[in-house]
DNA sequence: AGGAGAATGTTGCAAACAGAACAATCTGAC
DNA sequence: GTCAGATTGTTCTGTTTGCAACATTCTCCT
C-alpha cells in the first residue's frame, strides 16, 4: 500500500512535468510559482513562495533566478522592509501560465482523476487532507533553515 | 485536490527519508534497493532494480556504486550473459535493512496510516492502484533511455 | 539611543540525478 | 559464419537541489 503511494508520488509529478515541459515549455515548479503569484495577486515574498511550493530558500533563489532570466517574473525591493524581495509575475509569465494551464489540467485528468469515481475521489481528498495537515509542519529545514 | 496530493507526494518521502537517515543511516533509496534484493533472493540485474525503484540507469549505477563502497551490496558478473551485472545484498546490507525496517514501518504508520480509518485506507489503496497501473508504463525514459 | 538576536535572501560547496554518448555483449536474419 | 541491430551497464556533462555560512535589515528589550 505504501509502495503504491510512493510509486504514484514519484511517477505522477514526473510524467506530468515531462508533458508540460514538452508541450508548453513550463516545468511543474515554474508552473506552481506562477499559480501562486496569480493567486495572491500583487507580488509575493520569496519566503512565502518557498513555503508554498515546498522548496528550500536557496533552491527558490535559483528557481527565481532562472525564471527572471526567462522573463516570466521580476524582483522588486520594497521600502516597507528592505530585507524582503517581492516577486511579481510579468505579463509574459501570466501568458505562459495560461498557456500551460490546459496541459496541466488535462494531464491531471488523464493520469489521475480519470481513474477515480466520485466516491474514491472524495475519500482520497479527505484522507490526503489529513495526511497533508499532519506532515506539512514536520518537513525538515525547508524554509527556516537553509 | 491535486495540490493536496502533490504536497503529500513531495513531503512524505522527504520526512520519512530524513527520519531514516537520521536514525538508521539508510536513505529511502538504499532501503528500497535492499528491500528488492531481499525479495528476489539471489541477486538482481541493474535494469530490474532501476525499474523497481523508478530510477534511471545512470542514476542506479551511482546508487549501487555508493552502496558497494559502503559494503551493503556487491556486484557479480555472470557467465550466462556477460553484459549483466547481478547485484547481491551482503550480510551487512541485510543487517542494515532489518535495522531500518522498524524505523520505516513506524514512520509510515505515524505519518500516513495513522490518519486513515479502515475505509479510507481501502479506498486509497484501490484508487492509487489504478493510478499506478496507468502511470507506471508512461514514465519517461527511465530505463529504456538513459 | 544601543546592542543582542531574529528574519530574509544570496552565495559557496557538494550531493544526487537524468540524458546522451559510449563500449561490450548478445540475438537473429541471411 | 557474419553482420546489423538490440540490450546492458558505465562514463561524461549539465541541471537542480539543499545545507552551511554570510550580509543585510528589522525588532525588541533595556
Amino acid at each position: 500500500m505504501w509502495r503504491t503511494f510512493l510509486e504514484c508520488a514519484l511517477a505522477l509529478p514526473d510524467v506530468l512535468g515531462a508533458e508540460m515541459e514538452g508541450e508548453g515549455g513550463l516545468s511543474l515548479r515554474w508552473y506552481d510559482v506562477l499559480v501562486h503569484l496569480e493567486e495572491v495577486g500583487g507580488g509575493a515574498p520569496m519566503n512565502e513562495i518557498a513555503t508554498r511550493i515546498l522548496a528550500s530558500k536557496s533552491g527558490l533563489t535559483r528557481v527565481i533566478d532562472r525564471m527572471e532570466k526567462a522573463g516570466l517574473v521580476r524582483r522588486e525591493r520594497i521600502e516597507d522592509d528592505r530585507r524582503v524581495v517581492l516577486v511579481h509575475a510579468t505579463d509574459e509569465g501570466i501568458a505562459a501560465l495560461h498557456a500551460s494551464r490546459r496541459i496541466h489540467r488535462d494531464g491531471i485528468q488523464r493520469h489521475f482523476c480519470a481513474h477515480l469515481d466520485a466516491a474514491e475521489h472524495a475519500a482520497l481528498k479527505r484522507a490526503l487532507d489529513k495526511v497533508r495537515d499532519h506532515v506539512r509542519p514536520l518537513r525538515p529545514g525547508r524554509v527556516t533553515g537553509g
